[in-house]
DNA sequence: GGCCAGGCGCGAC
DNA sequence: GTCGCGCATGGC
């Protein structure tokens, strides 16, 4: 985190914007709220998968054991210990694109906890039949479709630590402040915000050959959700998020809009096709070829449920060559460690 | 110190 | 339409 902040902070003039920005938006949020607590009962679930398996970046295990995080605006807490979620919520309701939710309805919905996914396994597929009863119970979450946006666009050839320290940059200069038992998180900023930033800025902040990309979505985005993001519909960041793959410059090619359509958009049938898939369909199924023909294999093999059938084989396989403890997912869930990157700072 | 990260965009063919 | 290369930055 060092480097980010120390350059932010030799920008003079950019950090005193950034204060009053932050000033001007700290809110009323919730800082001495008594945490709403509560357990949900699952089935086939398993929250340290869904978290820890790469798709979300403002999410961290602590050295309490505890899965903290910041979604929709809200900071929650979670803890699965057998077949119940323990949580801690930072707000009674949440407020998503299908509208206002309880506290257990939207942990139901983004958690995704009353689906269980079903993907057919071909008799002779021994390393999918493994990989599904290895990551059972993992789920797609859903995504706020910008945080989405940005940050598929950030990972690009980088190290998924490198990409959360990058989104909770932009999250800690320009999103809201919210404090939440003793730590401040803070919340996804509005495309308004990032719109008003340019490429330099990025650049400055050593976001590198990312930076006008970012800059340029942020602007296209903003344009088009015009100070109310919070009114767009699922049908809405769809159109938006597809006219972002036809432009060139915004930085959403194949790979980061198949994680925007996972992640965000409900489109359970893509597959975002990044090195790891690459080498294990070369691998394990003899796929050559460029990332757009693994593609179009793997989503035809795959169908409906392609996304979950590619989630578990990237993950098992990334289980078996990952170079980093948290590159694999099932051991370092099994472990108690700590996530390296936590959304979240000590107060004061 | 070289190689590679959850790729994209552009210019040659 | 496909292929090859450059692109910032950081981690190991």
């Amino acid at each position: 985190m060092g480097e980010i902040s120390i350059t932010h902070r030799r920008q003079g003039l950019a950090a005193r914007e950034r204060a009053r920005y932050v000033a001007n938006r700290r809110g009323n949020h919730a800082s001495s709220r008594q945490p709403e607590t509560g357990r949900i009962e699952t089935r086939e679930f398993n929250l340290g998968y869904t978290l820890a398996g790469g798709q979300v970046f403002r999410w961290g295990r602590d050295v309490d054991g505890w899965w903290k995080g910041v979604a929709y605006d809200t900071v929650f807490h979670l803890r699965q210990v057998g077949d119940t979620l323990m949580y801690r919520a930072g707000a009674s309701s949440v407020a998503t694109y299908l509208g206002e939710m309880s506290v257990t309805g939207f942990l139901e919905w983004y958690l995704r906890l009353n689906e269980r996914p079903r993907i057919r396994v071909p008799r002779s597929d021994r390393y999918l039949r493994r990989a599904r009863d290895l990551l059972k119970g993992f789920r797609f979450v859903r995504q706020m479709p910008f945080e989405c946006v940005i940050s598929y666009i950030l990972s690009v050839q980088a190290h998924m630590n490198l990409t959360k320290r990058r989104v909770n940059f932009l999250a800690e200069s320009w999103g809201r402040e919210v404090a939440y038992m003793g730590r401040k998180y803070c919340t996804f900023p509005e495309p308004d915000a990032l719109a008003r930033l340019k490429g330099p800025y990025f650049r400055s902040n050593r976001f590198g050959w990312r930076s006008e990309r970012v800059a340029e979505t942020a602007r296209f985005v903003s344009e088009r959700t015009r100070g109310e993001p919070g009114k767009l519909t699922l049908d809405d960041w769809r159109e938006i998020v597809d006219a972002l793959k036809k432009r060139a410059g915004t930085g959403v090619g194949l790979k980061v809009g198949k994680c925007i359509d996972l992640f965000a958009l409900e489109r359970l049938d893509a597959v975002p096709v990044d090195t790891w898939v690459l080498k294990m369909a070369r691998e394990w199924y003899h796929i050559e070829g460029t990332d757009r023909r693994v593609c179009e294999w793997a989503e035809a093999r795959g169908g409906r449920s392609a996304g979950y059938m590619n989630e578990y084989l990237f993950a098992y396989y990334r289980e078996l060559n990952g170079p980093s403890p948290e590159d694999r997912v099932i051991s370092f869930c099994a472990s108690d460690a700590p996530s390296a990157e936590l959304p979240m700072r000590d107060e004061g």
